[in-house]
DNA sequence: TTCCCTTACGTACACAGAGTATGTATCCTG
DNA sequence: CAGGATACATACTCTGTGTACGTAAGGGAA
């Protein structure tokens, strides 16, 4: 009995994107069953099966959205920070840490999402987002071409796991850790500006 | 029918150690059935379900079995480096790198771990092993104590992308990409050599 | 030696969850 | 206003985990 069409059913999609970045944000992807997920979203399996192809389809849905998410924060701070690719760096590493700790995003995409859908295709994701306007802005401070590959994932990585440990840290300290996260952020980049 | 008794018991704790070793690292975690390990151990899931509590457990184990491994190379090479702490970084971070791409460590130690056994329990593994020395290397260093985890985990998650990276490269270009993470991972820990 | 408890498995079963096949009511297009 | 196409719901199958139970050997205690 579908009540629906064309716009509803994006609708529905949506909802049941929704209910999925929340469960899996709080649960992870492995404890989280699709008829939970359905129940959340008011509808039935068949229903989530009708618009993502299987359960690693729509978890993959999740972490795109999200992903874009923070590579939408990222360029944004970049681009107020203005022209020189120094405070671009700056300014979008820090937005970065704010952005992937602010959000569900953390579990999602750190810690679910390499195992989901596997190391390639996660890396094939960041490298179309926030990791390719980093890549970016470390040729412009001058690193050379043939050490980029390598200090971007560098540094992704340093972020990733500085992210992971400010989200994990003990709730009560949560803004000390991001302080000294930036902190120490800022100490490691110091090398890579004039 | 037991055919075995003490030492026995725990040859055959063993042979399922290595073989999930060899399949978590080859297929992941998810794609692994207990049949799969049991089998390729030459003994049924009755035998694993006694050795290990359950499947988390058994990978669990298989994780820091890895763990222990590639926190020992470090070590090694730590302490062949001599006594000063900026030689011991550099030489134990190069290790590092080197020991936990050679083995069937990054699937199982970087990929599924954190997702498995969660990211707390992951962290406290690494805490126990690796992540303690290079802790405790940057303190001798000269790296505030206020910024001491967070830089840890700053370093740590680089070294960890960074292997990823190599590991995962195009597999006829292994040895660039490690040359080339090595050069990248110099010049990063030269911020913190005097 | 015999008894009996424990160890070290093997076997059988229950249950959850993923994926698939099918049914069906609504929408849309000609 | 037919007749597909869409948007779901329902029902079923199958794989894999976990658990309960069975059972043969090892190893002290009597």
């Amino acid at each position: 009995m579908p009540r629906a069409s064309a716009a509803v059913a994006a609708q529905t999609a949506q909802r049941v994107l929704d209910s999925a970045t929340r469960l899996f944000a709080s649960r992870g992807y492995a404890a989280v069953s699709l008829d939970d997920v359905a129940q959340s979203a008011g509808v039935t399996r068949g229903a989530v099966y009708h618009h993502y192809a299987n359960k690693a389809g729509l978890f993959g849905a999740v972490a795109a959205s999200l992903q874009a998410n923070v590579a939408d924060a990222v360029a944004v701070a970049a681009e107020v920070a203005g022209a020189q690719p120094a405070e671009q760096l700056r300014a979008g590493s820090h937005a970065f840490l704010d952005a992937i700790t602010a959000a569900p995003a953390v579990q999602i995409l750190l810690i679910d999402a390499p195992a989901v859908v596997g190391w390639q295709e996660w890396r094939r994701l960041d490298a179309q987002n926030s990791a390719a306007l980093l890549r970016e802005v470390l040729r412009e401070v001058g690193v050379a071409d043939a050490l980029l590959d390598a200090t971007t994932a560098l540094l992704s990585g340093a972020m990733n796991e500085a992210a992971l440990w400010v989200a994990q840290s003990d709730e009560t300290e949560t803004d000390t850790a991001r302080d000294q996260a930036h902190a120490a952020l800022d100490r490691l980049l110091a090398s890579f500006l004039p």
